[in-house]
DNA sequence: CAACTAGCTCAAGTTAGCTTGAGGTCAAGC
DNA sequence: GCTTGACCTCAAGCTAACTTGAGCTAGTTG
């Protein structure tokens, strides 16, 4: 097992290996932005050791339900060279904290809807907040993503 | 508006507009085996009037978050030619509330993770829940630490 | 010097849930 | 009998977040 130093630079299969992603998806997130590398004279790419950190916050960001993009704000707002303070990480995370917090809410009037039709019959599609949606619980774009983020995340055992 | 007798056909651009879905998002629907349909004798779809319902519940399950696989497999074990009975409808209603159920305790536990992860100050990415990859995952063959972490962290069972 | 491993680029494939487009048909109205 | 509108099929495109594959290079080892 190399050691490695504070400054050390990392190639892409150690910091792959290391942040327990593939190395297509560093290489697909250096594409779009997430971490940046150097490159040997050869053309290999160099990665300082920092990137392990905002590997790990894109992985916790994914966890939280995040897509890149939104992550990719989030690492914009951490420093690129060194560890984040304790101020630093703790505003991000608070961040994070609520947009969870507010799923979670979504989700619970959802149930309550859920609840309330199982309870009333509302067969006639008429009445029913589940058939008749406002935009209380609604999950955004094609598949909802957060949520299946979650469930992956979470590992639904079926 | 026209009158639809209860046994009336309709049309597939009828049946759209009532759901609230495009004309080929119903066409889609046909050919994932959501819905079915009768074919007039210059080869036009036309549907019965309980489609109504069934994309009904189509729509319902998109907002619980379900895929439409899972919508499917409830639309599997309602009646296609008549109203679900109060049974029915309250087994599948009872079986999607314990899927909301278990989504929300699982963003719960992760908000919990998150909230420690603030409170302790966890910048060394060392034995934070959430953001727990990096070095050591190294030590341990292929395959993300995290993702299994986190797994156990939020419980396979509810 | 050949083999091997790690890395490189570019392109295409994957899944979900649709949308968009091209080109053709059918039935009604003027 | 021609236009219009609703409908048809089939194929391709879109977004997200990757994966997979082809074909090439770079550096190390025997």
């Amino acid at each position: 097992m190399p050691h490695i130093a504070p400054n050390e630079l990392l190639p892409i299969g150690e910091l792959a290996r290391r942040a327990g992603v593939s190395v297509p998806t560093v290489r697909y997130y250096e594409e779009r932005g997430l971490i940046r590398s150097e490159r040997t004279p050869g053309n290999k790419r160099l990665f300082p050791r920092h990137t392990l950190r905002r590997l790990a916050v894109v992985a916790a960001g994914q966890r939280v339900g995040l897509t890149l993009q939104e992550i990719m704000a989030a690492l914009a707002d951490m420093p690129a060279d060194r560890a984040p303070t304790q101020r630093e990480w703790t505003r991000m995370g608070t961040r994070w904290a609520q947009t969870v917090a507010q799923r979670i809410r979504q989700l619970e009037i959802l149930q309550t809807s859920l609840d309330g039709c199982i309870g009333c019959g509302c067969l006639s599609l008429g009445k029913c907040v589940l058939f008749n949606p406002g935009d209380e619980a609604a999950t955004e774009g094609p598949g909802s993503r957060w949520l299946r983020n979650a469930e992956a995340a979470t590992g639904s055992q079926g």
